[in-house]
DNA sequence: CACCAATGGGGTAATTTGGGTT
DNA sequence: ATTGTCCAAATTACCCCATTGG
C-alpha cells in the first residue's frame, strides 16, 4: 500500500488490482503465468505493463487509478489547468508537461486515461502528438481533449481524424473542459 | 566533477533499481552482501558494477539487457545507425525515434543503458531532453552519447553539464561512436 | 556561514512474503 | 481455480536527528 510513483507492484498491490487474494497472485507468478522479477530475499516484483497485459488477456476488471495529463508549453495556464482540475474532482491524479519530450515520456509512465494537449506547441506537432497515442496499443485507450489558439475547421478535421474526442477553441470555460473530459460528475460530487 | 559518469549511486538510486526500499538496502549494506563506500558523514554510495554483480548472482531482473536509444530527426542517418548497431553488436536491442515525443515515450519505455542524441532537432530542446534522462531516477543510469552538426566549445559544455557523456561532431566515425559507447569490445566479439 | 528541502542512518515495531500444506 | 493458515525470514513504516547539496 505505497505511493503511485512506483513502476512496480507487490504481490498485494497486484492481489488488490487484480481482485483476487495475495495466495493467488503467488500461484499464478510460480506457474509462470504472470512473469515476475525477485529482490536479494526471493520477494517477487510485478511490472505494471505485465499486469495489465495479463488482466487485459483475461477479461478480468482492472482497476486502474484515473488519471489526467495536460500538455502546454505555457506554463501559467498549464498550471491553471492542473489546479483547477485537482480541486475540482477530489483525488484525481494530474500530471502535466511543457514540452514533447516530457509529454511522451508521462504518456508512457502514466498511460492517462485523459490527456488535454495543446496541438500548437512551438517545435511540436500536436497532431502526430495524437496521432501516436492512439496508435500505441498501450495508451490508445486515452481520451484525448485538443485545445488550440488558432481555431480552424480544416485543423479540427485534422485533429479529429488523428484521434482527439474534440478540439477546443482557446479561450474555453473551465465547466466545458470538464464536460468533455467526462469528469463533470465526479467534479460535482468532489465539492462537497 | 565530471570525469565520466556518476560512478556512485545513493541508496534510494539502488532502491528503485532493485525494486525495493531504501530501508532494504540499507539492510543489505550492513550485513555486508552489498559492498558500500561511505561519505565523511557516513552516507553510503554504490559502485554500479557492484550493485550490477549483486542483482546478477541472484538473478533478479534488473535490466542486465543492454539497449540503445538512436534519437535524430534525419531519417537516413537514423536508420543508418540503427542498422549499424544491430549489425556491429550481437543481440543488441536498438530502438529509434525521429521526435521529442517518441523520445520521451520510449525512454520510459525501455529505459535504455545507452541514448544516442541529436541534440539540435527542430523544435526539440536537445540539451533539455539531456537533463530531463539525468534527471528521473528511472533512467538517470542511461549513458547519453550527444552529436551535433553545429560544434561550438560553447555548446559541448552546456551538454555535457546537463549530463552527456560526451558530445560528438557530426560526421564521426562509426568506431568512434561504438568506443563512446562502450560497446567496442562487444562489437568485436560480434563479428566473429 | 546560514538556510532549506530532500535524503540517509540507526533502531524498533509492524507488516508482508514464500513455501508447504489444507 | 482460489483461498486459509502457520512460520521463519524478508521487507517496510516510523521516529529522531545528521548529512547532503544547492
Amino acid at each position: 500500500m505505497s505511493f503511485d510513483e512506483n513502476q512496480y507492484l507487490t504481490p498485494t498491490e497486484v492481489a488488490t488490482l487484480l481482485k483476487v487474494s495475495p495466495v493467488t497472485v503467488r500461484q499464478w507468478a510460480q506457474k509462470g503465468m504472470l512473469p515476475a522479477q525477485t529482490t536479494a530475499g526471493g520477494h517477487r516484483r510485478f511490472d505494471k505493463d505485465e499486469v495489465e497485459r495479463f488482466a487485459r488477456e483475461r477479461n478480468m476488471g482492472y482497476a486502474i487509478t484515473p488519471s489526467v495529463l495536460v500538455v502546454d508549453d505555457d506554463a501559467q495556464l498549464k498550471n491553471y489547468l492542473v489546479a483547477f482540475l485537482q480541486t475540482s474532482v477530489d483525488g484525481l491524479e494530474v500530471h502535466s508537461a511543457a514540452d514533447g519530450f516530457e509529454a511522451g515520456r508521462l504518456v508512457q509512465q502514466y498511460k492517462p486515461s485523459i490527456v488535454i494537449l495543446d496541438i500548437m506547441m512551438p517545435g511540436v506537432d500536436g497532431v502526430q502528438v495524437c496521432r501516436s497515442i492512439k496508435q500505441e496499443s498501450t495508451t490508445a485507450h486515452a481520451h484525448v481533449v485538443a485545445m488550440t489558439g488558432h481555431f480552424t475547421d480544416i485543423l479540427e478535421q485534422r485533429v479529429i481524424a488523428a484521434g482527439a474526442a474534440v478540439l477546443l477553441k482557446k479561450p474555453f470555460d473551465s465547466q466545458e473542459l470538464l464536460v468533455h473530459c467526462g469528469l463533470q460528475e465526479a467534479a460535482t460530487l468532489g465539492k462537497h
